[in-house]
This record gives structure tokens, C-alpha cells and sequence, in this order.
RNA sequence: GCACCCGUAGCUCAGCUGGAUAGAGCGCUGCCCUCCGAAGGCAGAGGUCACAGGUUCAAAUCCUGUCGGGUGCGCCA
């Protein structure tokens, strides 16, 4: 629990004493007080609305409400001060040594303070990457990769049962188009002289090794057959193919997901999921036979006025019906997404998150209707969409050409700059905002450069370890008597504001997993190493701030377990983002 | 035309789901090392939170409208 929601809780406890005493009419409502680190230090720690916002009800004035309150708050051992300020916020100040049993608390809990059970195993859905498995993945799909396993480690970090998922698109024509492009391979492979990509085709060369494998496997007997007799199994060789590579590029950056799910597997298995789906919506009167109006803005050449299957989606918010049906009587993409989805749901999730690039915004509405449609309003669906990134290199940016195929992959990005800038840099961005990544600001050693400026704080505990070795041996950071720690002397200004900012964390870790936000860690990550390079720096100016103090082993011996707080704060937040805190800079 | 997202300092962006005097980095101005804690730190200037209404004790945050930018619109995936 974090320590905001800890004094909500002794607030309703006032509260109710206040009521018990005839003080308060209404009921208390506590689900409209807020508990909050207020913005200006000087206002205290925490400040509460609470007599704003309960005054109306109980016949009160605020400030009235906010005097008889704050009188039993003040007996509070843990409060050393409360003030009424403004309309009627109750300010509330803890004492020093609440503050310095914090850093105890991160101690004892080795790595896993701010870890919550705000999920209480819920169970949690969480699907991203998802793209076709018809080659590498680039840049773009890079930023989803690593939001979506973010989020993940964030999840189960507050307490979710997360499960992660790709859903392979190995069922639509563009798989087909690959195993084409591919059987071209496979001719280049034999010796033919294949020209020209032709129009139509994948033109990139990760296809080459495809073909040279399809030739390694069947000889020349491939080319004796009709189309309709080797599309099958060139398809499915070269997505497994595809979806390898894919895997590969996945692993570079850390990412592994739980389940790979096949689009293809709802339609081939025993029984066709899709129509049972179908059924199961016609049942409830959301199916039916009729016609759709042309679409806005350019129309398809092909477009075509029919009766056809339609989902009755604008019953739950979308803008219109959607089809499920095509003309050839295959199921549409939609359709087949819907399955997939209300196999989630059956799987027993309620909660799932969709992690969509920026192109496929249009498809939210139709797709949360379709949840909401399926499992009766039981089931909610989140969509994540990751915005654009622009590649630059050192300001200009990076040109991009995907009709030759030569597009900057995810591969190209993560070997020249890390894994973890890249993954940091991705996760330094609310999702539905366009990023600007550039490969050499992102291995530049300043402030400016968010990854490199925490990575460093980081180092620097560490460095600070090794320097007080010498100074004393047998003082270990890892190996600290924890109780016998003498926290009161932990007590200038600049340190109390760094406990302060770590008792944050698990209040954070809450706050950004329940909006399914990843980015805030990253956000506080930088902003607490801020706070270590400024303590670091204090020490530069006022000895007696400096972390080692030959003279003083107690001393010492605290400070450097408020330095392995913060440390151990920094690579925590830095493994939800899934970057490998580093101890010396190189 | 319609839908979704966005509009906060000169630039790039946060802003803890409605709280108090709106923050950070870059850039700009001034300062702190001159082997061992400067890959850094301190201070300053810089804002009608696109605009206009509304809800509220309280709005950058919620609602409506307008303007501007991005993305998308299909029996594609």
C-alpha cells in the first residue's frame, strides 16, 4: 500500500470518529477525498480535500469541518504538523523519522518496494507486436514492441496476472502474396534469372534465404506444379519462416511473449470458431442481412452495393454496421478479430489491452463494440495506440523508402544504438503522442540524453560503493545491519527530499499501471536521478554532505544505505521498462 | 464529409485522471572544477495552458462549439 492511501485510510478513521461524535450528518463519502503530494513543498507532505468536499453534505463550513479534523489528525504520531490552508486543504506534515523508516522499508523489501497487489490477480490480456508475419519488423513496430512489454512488467509489478500475446496474422491474402514472393525466391535460388520484383510482390531480400531453403528442401519439384498445389506449403513454410526472423528481432530487445496465436487456427481446427461466434451474436439479434452505404473520402474502384452479413456495431457506439463476410465468402478481417476476442474472454479474461500502431485508430470503435457485443458488457477492452516515430540523426531526418523494400528495421536500430536506449527512448512518450528518435542523441552523454542521465545515477551509487570499500572494507551496501541503521542522521534537507521522492514510487507504480501508462516510470526515473546527481553534487560543495566520511562510520554507514535505496528504486523502475541498469559507466 | 488523437515557455515535452503561485530538458543570461565527486551542479529570464462559452468551492485537466495539426475511412490487413 502506498503511503497516500495509508493516511486515507486514517483520515476516514477521523472521520468517522467525527460522526460517532454527532459532528457529521451525511454518510462519508471517501471516495471523493483525495490524499496528495501537494504540488509546492512548503504546503507540507500530504494535503487533503477532505473538508472541501465533505462540508456541503454535513451542514458545514469547510474550514469548521477542516478545524475539528485536523485536531485529531495532529495526534497522529507519525504527523508532526497540520495546517488549514485556502478554502480548506489540511496540509499535514510527517515527522523526520517517519520519512527516514522509509529507507528501512525499501532495505528489508530487497528490490520489490513499490510492488502491489492493486491487481489482485486479475487476470489481464495484453496483446501487441501482432503484425504479418511477411517480414522484419521495423522501426515502427518497434515502439508498440516494447510499450506492450513495458506495460507487461509494469501489470505484474501491481499485482496482474498478465499474459502476453501476438495474434498472427497468418490467414488473409497478404500471406499468400508472401508465399509468392518467396516461390520467386525459390526460382532465383535454382538459378533463374527472376528480373525485376514484379509489382504486387514483397521486394525485400530477407525473402533470398526462403528461397534458397524451399530449394534446399524440394529440389526442382515445386516448379512442376500448379500454384494451387504449392501455395500451401510455401505459405505456411515461409510465415513460419517469417514469424522466426520475427521472434529474433523480438528477442534482441528483451521481448518474449506468452502466447502466438494463429489467426489461421480459428478456421482450421476441428470447428470453425468464427461461424460459432457468429451464431452466438446472431442469437442475440446483433446479426443481420443488409446493405451498407459507400465509404466517405476516396471510393474503392472495386466498391460494390450488395446485401451482406452485417454486425450490428452502431448498438454499441461504433459509427456503422460492420461487415463480417466477403464476396467470396471468406470472413472478413474483423470477423476473425472478433473470435479471437471472444476466445480471450472464454480464456477468462475480462480485462484486455490491445497495443495498435497509429494507422489502425479507425478500427478502436468497432472492435470495443464487438467486446462489448460479445461478453454482454462483462469483458472491457482498452486500446493502446502507439503513435508514429521519426528517425533522425543528429537533427535531419532519416529518409525512409518501403517501396524498394529498404525500410530502417527494428534489427538495424537496436544494433547500432543498444537495447536499451532504444527500449528507454520508446517508453519517454505518452503512447498516443508522435515520438522524434535519433540515433545520436540517444548515445550521447548529457542531461539532455533521459537514458543516459538515469543509467548514470545508477552507476554512480554503485561507484560510491566501491568507494567507500576502501575507506571501509567490511562496509558492504548488500550486507548493511538494517536495524541498527542510526536514520536519524539522515536528516538535511536534500536527503529527506530524496526519501521523499522514493516514497513515491509504489504510489507511482499504481497510478501508471491502472491508466496503463508505462511512461510515467520513465518519467520518474529521470526525475529522481535528478535528485541523486543534485545530492551527488551537494557533497562537491559541503564535505560534510559527501556520502563517505572517513571519520564517521555510522555516518557513512546511513548514507550509503540511502544510496542503495535510491539505487535499488532506479534498476527496479529501470527492469519495468525492461532496460539492464548498468553499475560503471564505460 | 465523418471518426479518433493532439494543441502547455523560442524548441522538444511532462503535468500524478478536478486542487493551491502550471514543471523539466534544450536554447539564452550569470555562476561553481582547473588530479583525485564537472559525463555534473546552482541561479535567472521566459506562459492569456489554441480560442469562446459552460459545469464546480476549485478547470491545463470534465462538457459544448470554433480554429489549427496528425492519423484513419473499404468486402484490405
Amino acid at each position: 500500500m502506498n503511503l497516500y492511501a495509508h493516511f486515507s485510510d486514517r483520515i476516514a478513521a477521523a472521520l468517522e470518529q467525527l460522526q460517532g461524535e454527532g459532528l457529521l450528518l451525511a454518510d462519508i463519502d471517501m471516495s471523493v477525498v483525495t490524499v496528495e503530494p501537494p504540488r509546492e513543498a512548503v504546503h507540507g507532505d500530504l494535503a487533503t480535500n477532505a473538508a472541501m468536499v465533505l462540508a456541503k453534505k454535513a451542514g458545514m463550513a469547510p474550514r469548521d469541518l477542516a478545524e475539528k479534523l485536523s485536531a485529531l489528525l495532529a495526534n497522529d504520531g507519525d504527523v508532526e504538523d497540520v495546517q488549514i490552508a485556502g478554502p480548506g486543504f489540511i496540509n499535514i506534515k510527517l515527522s523526520n523519522d517517519f520519512w527516514q523508516q522509509i529507507i528501512k522499508v525499501v532495505l528489508k523489501k530487497d528490490g520489490d518496494f513499490g510492488r502491489s497487489n492493486i491487481g489482485a490477480g486479475e487476470k489481464v490480456n495484453l496483446e501487441y507486436v501482432s503484425t504479418n508475419p511477411t517480414g522484419p519488423l521495423h522501426i515502427g513496430h518497434c515502439r508498440g514492441a516494447v510499450f506492450g512489454d513495458a506495460l507487461g512488467a509494469l501489470l505484474k509489478f501491481a499485482g496482474f496476472d498478465v499474459t502476453t500475446e501476438y495474434y498472427v496474422n497468418d490467414a488473409g491474402a497478404q500471406v499468400d502474396v508472401l508465399a509468392r514472393s518467396a516461390f520467386l525466391r525459390y526460382r532465383e535460388a535454382l538459378g533463374e534469372d527472376i528480373g525485376e520484383i514484379p509489382e504486387g510482390y514483397y521486394p525485400g531480400d530477407y525473402l533470398k534465404p526462403v528461397g534458397a531453403e524451399l530449394a534446399k528442401i524440394h529440389g526442382e519439384k515445386l516448379l512442376k506444379q500448379e500454384e494451387e498445389e504449392w501455395l500451401s506449403p510455401v505459405r505456411e513454410f515461409a510465415t513460419a519462416s517469417m514469424l522466426e526472423a520475427i521472434k529474433e528481432d523480438l528477442a534482441s530487445l528483451d521481448i518474449s511473449q506468452d502466447v502466438f496465436f494463429s489467426e489461421r487456427s480459428l478456421i482450421e481446427g476441428e470447428s470453425d470458431k468464427v461461424a460459432l461466434t457468429i451464431n452466438e451474436l446472431r442469437e442475440k439479434g446483433l446479426i443481420y442481412e443488409g446493405r451498407l452505404p459507400p465509404p466517405k473520402g476516396k471510393l474503392p474502384d472495386d466498391w460494390e452495393d450488395r446485401e451482406q452479413t452485417l454486425f450490428r456495431a452502431t448498438q454499441f457506439g461504433d459509427d456503422v454496421d460492420r461487415a463480417l463476410v466477403k464476396s467470396d465468402g471468406t470472413y472478413t478481417y474483423f470477423a476473425s478479430d472478433m473470435a479471437y476476442h471472444d476466445d480471450k474472454f472464454k480464456r477468462g479474461f475480462r480485462t484486455m489491452i490491445d497495443v495498435w500502431g497509429a494507422d489502425h485508430g479507425g478500427y478502436v470503435k468497432r472492435m470495443q463494440a464487438a467486446v462489448k457485443a460479445l461478453t454482454g458488457g462483462e469483458g472491457e477492452l482498452d486500446v493502446k495506440i502507439c503513435q508514429l516515430v521519426h528517425l533522425f540523426r543528429g537533427g535531419e531526418p532519416v529518409k525512409m523508402s518501403k517501396r524498394s523494400g529498404e525500410f530502417i528495421t527494428l534489427r538495424d536500430v537496436v544494433n547500432e544504438v543498444g537495447p536499451g536506449p532504444v527500449r528507454f527512448m520508446m517508453l519517454y512518450r505518452k503512447n498516443d503522442a508522435p515520438l522524434d528518435f535519433d540515433f545520436v542523441k540517444v548515445t550521447e552523454k548529457s542531461r539532455d540524453n533521459p537514458v543516459f542521465y538515469v543509467q548514470y545515477a545508477h552507476a554512480r551509487a554503485h561507484s560510491v560503493y566501491r568507494n567507500t570499500l576502501e575507506v571501509f572494507p567490511d562496509l558492504k551496501h548488500d550486507s548493511l545491519d538494517i536495524e541498527k541503521l542510526k536514520l536519524s542522521l539522515l536528516n538535511s534537507e536534500e536527503e529527506l527530499a530524496i526519501i521523499k521522492r522514493i516514497s513515491q514510487f509504489p504510489r507511482l507504480i499504481e497510478a501508471a499501471a491502472l491508466a496503463h501508462e508505462p511512461h510515467r516510470v520513465a518519467f520518474y526515473l529521470y526525475e529522481l536521478a535528478g535528485d541523486f546527481h543534485s545530492l551527488w553534487s551537494r557533497g562537491k560543495e559541503l564535505p560534510q554532505l559527501r556520502f563517505i566520511n572517513s571519520t564517521n562510520r555510522d555516518l557513512t554507514e546511513v548514507r550509503v544505505a540511502l544510496v542503495s535505496a535510491t539505487a535499488e528504486i532506479l534498476a527496479s523502475g529501470l527492469r519495468i521498462l525492461g532496460v539492464q541498469p548498468i553499475s560503471e559507466m564505460r
